[in-house]
Formats: structure tokens, C-alpha cells, sequence
RNA sequence: GCGCCCAUAGCUCAAUUGGAUAGAGCAACGGCCUUCUAAGCCGUAGGUUGUUGGUUCGAGUCCAACUGGGCGCACCA
């Protein structure tokens, strides 16, 4: 519609004198949108306001030259006019509207899908948290959002991978394998002062239980890097992933960055800096030159024991997205690792990458209230609240939502208590209700004799002209605009938008529910009626289905 | 001290990427079930968008300064 508006416009323009082309030479665009107010009608254009100044005319003038020319069907627009400042509105007729019914019943489960993505080979990089312990809260939110950007993505023709980056070996790593090892030898019976820098959780003494129930008191001597670390990693591994798949989340490729020294491509990254002369050497560490390419300060890249810092594999790993062919690399992470990110781009486009590819997304903190009060979290001591823990108490269903309604610029407050209490009060089911809703309608509908089957193929019981009212013309409106909405999730990297759109949906197909009876002795109505909730069911179920969250046919 | 993010109704958040009269949900109050699911609908009330300037036809949105909060500023990730 708004490419039909567009093209009408133009040469309404050129009809009436008024120069299109020297428009968009000055770069001014015909852009549309919906207006608030529904008095200003469905679409609107601000083009005279913008070509004002250009053509050094009036807005208001401009606009009515634009309207005296222009040729619309008026089958599509009922109405065209000047208003405001020099707005042009448009308003468009019922049967436009109701055209959007065939076409959601159509397009099925693929409705809301599109191809502008161009398959663009797509990398979305998150969770990436190393097996030192269970999910925490934080990693939900990070884990979620990532899980749906990627849908999103792939609802928008991009060729997705969704991918989890991890590091099983340095520093941490190590202490985990000795805080086993310790509660190892505490079960043996063996007196430990537990030191305060080593992994305090209950998850370590389950760990040493499993070795102890099936080595017996064999392993006394053993290395902590040896069995401790391996079996560590091992569960660790399998409960973060275990905890992903109750949420609906599956990775692609699990990127160990220990593979990026076994392949040599770290040396490789140091060769290049030092070929480009970013590197030098200060105090027995080896730095990176980033003030020499625009950086705030040098950075060390290889400590002064040998080990490279955080950086030097995350360039190289970046390199390696770039060579395995992604032109879009999405990397998502908590506001902690915020100054970690603009060091790594240096080095790249210093080494010569176009790090237009790598949009970097970060998520604010989510702060848990327990019984009134923050509780503060941390891996390394015990008192954290699991992802698992969260998903036992509210659901998985209400997880993804609550981690997804917000804007991920925003913290994120979590009352547990609330949480818990409410969960039947949970915005989503509000959503969810109105899917279950029109499942029980097509249930009776069937028990009635009305064929669902053959309306939902767009068969020819229905006469889409017989809908008049106000509440179905406002559906029908609202369904149409979902492939727009998941196009601007898209491009904006805001699921939370869809998030908002359903519940437009959802509220319109209430207010619709509660004032037009559905199954009717009118059968040709009645069919009508229906295939608005069938369309609006499968809207909410394809909506659900990018949000990751479950439609159900009964509540 | 420096960098990034944030500030909108009593609370939690939106606001179509700069549009016309800033919207929802909770909480409060008043209505609606002999009819396809009341986990619902309708109505009332609630605001100087942290402050001050600037940019323009037009600012919650962009710029600057300030105030208040979060996260960073490692030879941890």
C-alpha cells in the first residue's frame, strides 16, 4: 500500500508541476505512517512538510497541488486530504482491510515471514558464559533475547546461526577443577579451608559427590586440572544446556576458543598487530597500540606470564566469524562487558575489517527482588538465583516473556515474590487467552456443523462484505500490519515490539469477542466471523512462535 | 576523574526511528456472565516526559550543560 501511495504521489507530482525528482535529489524521501489519532485516517506523509523548504512553497499548498493530481482507486482509498501543518492523510476503505483475512489465511503459518533479509548469512553470538556454573538470571535475559533476535532474523529471510562461544581452559577454569577437587577431599573426610576465591556453590559438592560414588577414595592424589575439571566442565556443560532447552533454546555450533590456539590463529593475530606495528612490549607484557588508531589507552594482549588477555582471542575469534563468511555478526552481552567491545573492533578494523558487520547489542542488568529486597549476585559465591530455579517457579512461558518485555536499554526488575504470586496474572496469558479463547470458538464452531476446515482454505462460505462492524474492520486492520512489525523487530533488534503489537491483537479480538457473536444461525456470517478468528489465531500462534513462547488450545 | 547506558502516571513500562491531542498493564473506583472460555470487556481517575538552554514548521525522541541512578575504567572474562 504505501508503494502504491508512493508511486501515486510522484506522479502526482510531476503532473502538477511540482519536481519529484529534485526531491530525492536533496534526499527527501516519501515515507508513510500510521497516525495516532484515528481522525487523521491509516497512512499519512509529512512529504510537503519536508518539501517546504526546497521547493519554497507552503506545506499546506503543496499538499493540495499533490491532491488536486493524484489518481487512487477507490476501491483501496476512501479518502485523501489535507490536514495540520501540510500532513497528507489517507484513508483507506473497509474492503482493504478486509482483504488482509484471505490473505493471513493464505500465507498460514509462514504469515509475518519476508525475504529481506536476502539470506544473509547471520551469526548471533550470545550466552557464551563458561561452564563454571549453572544459568543465572542475568544469563536468562541474554539467553532469551538472543534466542528471539535470532528469530526474528530468521522470520526475516536471514540464514541464521545461533552460536555459543566458551573458554574451558585459564584461570577460572582452573579454580573450578580445584574447588572440586577440595570438596573431593572433604568428602574423604579430610579437614579444608575452603579459600574464599573458589567456587562456593552446592553444584561443586554434587559434582565431587558423583566422583567420590564412582571412584570411591581413588582420586586423592589426582591433579585439580585433570578429572576434577574435566567431570566439572562436563555436567556443568549438560545443566546449562539442559536449562537452555527448557526455554526453547538449542545452539548451532558450541566455538571453543581453546580451538583457536590448537589452529594457530592467535599467533596469527599477534603476527598481523606486530606486522602493523600496533604492538610493543612494556613491563614483560605485550601491549596493543590502540592509541595509535584512536583508542582512550594501550591494552595488554599478552600478560607477562605468556597468557594473552580476553582480547587477543576475541579479535581472532571475530576474524574467524569473518572468514567463515557471516556479513552480519551480532554479539550480545551484559552491560558489564560494555568496555570490552570497543577494543576489539579497533584491532579488527585496524587489521583491516569491516566492522560495519558487527552490531554489538547490549543488555542492561536484571536485578532480582526477594522478599522486598535486592539480592545481589555472584558466580563465585553461592547467592545467585538459577535460571532453572526461576523456570520452576514461574514457567518457561512467562521466563521469555518477562525477559522480553522490556527494552534491553532498561534494567530489568524481577520481583520473585511477585512473580510467583501473580503467575496467573502474568501478561501473557492475557495473550495466550485470547488464543486459547478462539481455539474453544472453532471447537464449538465444528461441534455446530460449521466447516472450519474448508473456511480456513479459504473456501467459498464466507462474504467478507457482510462485515460492517467497527470491531471487525479494526481486527482485520491489526492483523495486517504484523508483517511490518516483525520487519521493524528486525531492523531495530527490538523483539519487545511484537511483545506490544500482540497485545493490540489480542485486545482488539477481545472487544471483538464481546460485542459480535461468532457462531451465528447466519452461516454465511458466521463463516465470515470466523475466518477473522482464524486469521487472528494464526497471527497470535506465528507471534508466539518468534517469541518462543507456546500456544495453547485450552486454558 | 573518564567512558557507556538510563531517567515518561503512585508502581512497572510503551510511544511507529523527528510528527498532529504522550499510551498500556498493575494498584484505586464504578459497571458487565440464562449467549462461542469473566485469565475477559466497558467506563472513571491519574502527566510541566529529571532540570535548563539549543536545533526546526514540529522534540519524550536530536545537540549541549546540569542533577540523580546503573555498569565499566585489570597483566579477570
Amino acid at each position: 500500500m504505501k508503494d502504491y501511495l508512493k508511486s501515486r504521489i510522484i506522479s502526482a507530482l510531476s503532473k502538477s508541476g511540482l519536481s519529484a525528482q529534485s526531491l530525492t535529489e536533496t534526499g527527501i524521501d516519501i515515507t508513510f505512517e500510521k497516525p495516532k489519532i484515528e481522525s487523521h485516517g491509516d497512512l499519512s506523509t509529512n512529504v510537503a512538510l519536508l518539501a517546504a523548504k526546497v521547493l519554497k512553497m507552503k506545506p499546506r499548498d503543496i499538499a493540495q497541488k499533490v491532491l488536486d493530481s493524484i489518481d487512487l482507486d477507490p476501491k483501496l482509498v476512501e479518502k485523501a486530504e489535507v490536514a495540520g501543518p501540510g500532513f497528507i492523510n489517507f484513508k483507506f476503505t473497509d474492503g482493504y482491510f478486509l482483504s488482509f483475512i484471505e490473505r493471513v489465511l493464505e500465507a498460514g503459518e509462514n504469515f509475518g515471514r519476508s525475504e529481506s533479509g536476502g539470506r544473509k548469512k547471520t551469526q548471533v553470538e550470545f550466552v557464551s558464559a563458561n561452564p563454571t556454573g549453572p544459568l543465572t538470571v542475568g544469563h536468562g535475559r541474554n539467553a532469551v533475547f538472543g534466542d528471539t533476535i535470532a528469530n526474528v532474523l530468521q522470520w526475516t529471510g536471514h540464514d541464521v546461526t545461533r552460536e555459543y562461544y566458551f573458554n574451558n581452559a585459564g584461570r577460572q577454569m582452573r579454580v573450578l577443577g580445584d574447588s572440586v577437587r577440595l570438596r573431593y577431599k572433604e568428602i574423604l573426610g579430610e579437614k579444608i579451608d575452603f579459600p574464599e576465591d573458589h567456587y562456593q556453590g552446592e553444584y561443586i559438592r554434587e559434582i565431587a559427590q558423583h566422583l567420590y560414588d564412582e571412584h570411591g577414595s581413588s582420586l586423592g592424589d589426582a591433579s585439580a586440572e585433570g578429572i576434577f575439571k574435566e567431570r566439572a566442565e562436563q555436567e556443568i556443560f549438560e545443566d546449562i544446556k539442559k536449562s537452555l532447552g527448557r526455554l526453547g533454546i538449542a545452539f548451532d555450533v558450541f566455538y571453543n576458543e581453546n580451538s583457536l590456539y590448537e589452529t594457530g590463529k592467535i599467533k596469527e593475530v599477534i603476527a598481523a598487530l606486530d606486522k602493523a606495528g600496533l604492538t610493543y612490549e612494556k613491563d614483560g607484557a605485550k601491549w596493543f597500540k590502540a592509541t595509535a588508531v584512536g583508542g582512550e589507552q594501550d591494552k595488554v594482549i599478552v600478560k607477562s606470564t605468556g597468557e594473552p588477555t580476553y582480547r587477543l582471542p576475541d579479535i581472532a575469534y571475530h576474524i574467524e566469524k569473518f572468514r567463515r563468511g557471516f556479513e552480519l555478526v551480532i554479539d550480545i552481552f551484559g552491560s558489564d562487558h560494555i568496555a570490552t567491545y570497543p577494543d576489539v573492533l579497533l584491532a579488527l578494523r585496524s587489521l583491516g575489517h569491516d566492522t560495519e558487520k558487527v552490531k554489538v547489542l547490549i543488555h542492561q542488568f536484571v536485578t532480582i527482588f526477594q522478599n522486598g529486597e535486592v539480592v545481589k549476585m555472584s558466580t563465585r559465591k553461592a547467592n545467585f538465583i538459577t535460571l532453572d530455579e526461576l523456570i520452576d517457579w514461574v514457567g518457561a512461558d512467562a521466563v521469555r516473556f518477562f525477559f522480553l518485555m522490556r527494552n534491553i536499554g532498561t534494567h530489568l526488575n524481577f520481583d520473585i515474590d511477585l512473580a510467583k504470586k501473580q503467575s496467573e496474572e502474568n501478561p501473557v496469558f492475557y495473550l495466550q487467552y485470547a488464543h486459547a479463547r478462539i481455539a474453544s470458538i472453532l471447537r464449538f464452531a465444528e461441534d455446530e456443523g460449521i466447516p472450519v476446515g474448508r473456511i480456513r482454505q479459504g473456501g467459498s462460505e464466507t462474504d467478507f462484505s457482510l462485515l460492517k462492524e467497527k470491531e471487525e474492520i479494526e481486527l482485520s486492520k491489526t492483523l495486517g500490519t504484523f508483517p511490518e512489525v516483525v520487519e521493524a523487530a528486525a531492523s531495530t533488534y527490538e523483539p519487545h515490539r511484537i511483545i506490544g503489537y500482540l497485545q493490540e491483537v489480542a485486545e482488539s479480538f477481545h472487544r471483538f469477542y464481546h460485542v459480535q457473536r461468532v457462531v451465528i444461525p447466519d452461516r454465511k456470517l458466521a463463516a465470515s466471523r470466523l475466518a477473522i478468528c482464524l486469521a487472528t489465531k494464526i497471527v497470535l500462534a506465528n507471534g508466539f512462535r518468534i517469541l518462543g513462547i507456546s500456544a495453547p488450545e485450552k486454558m
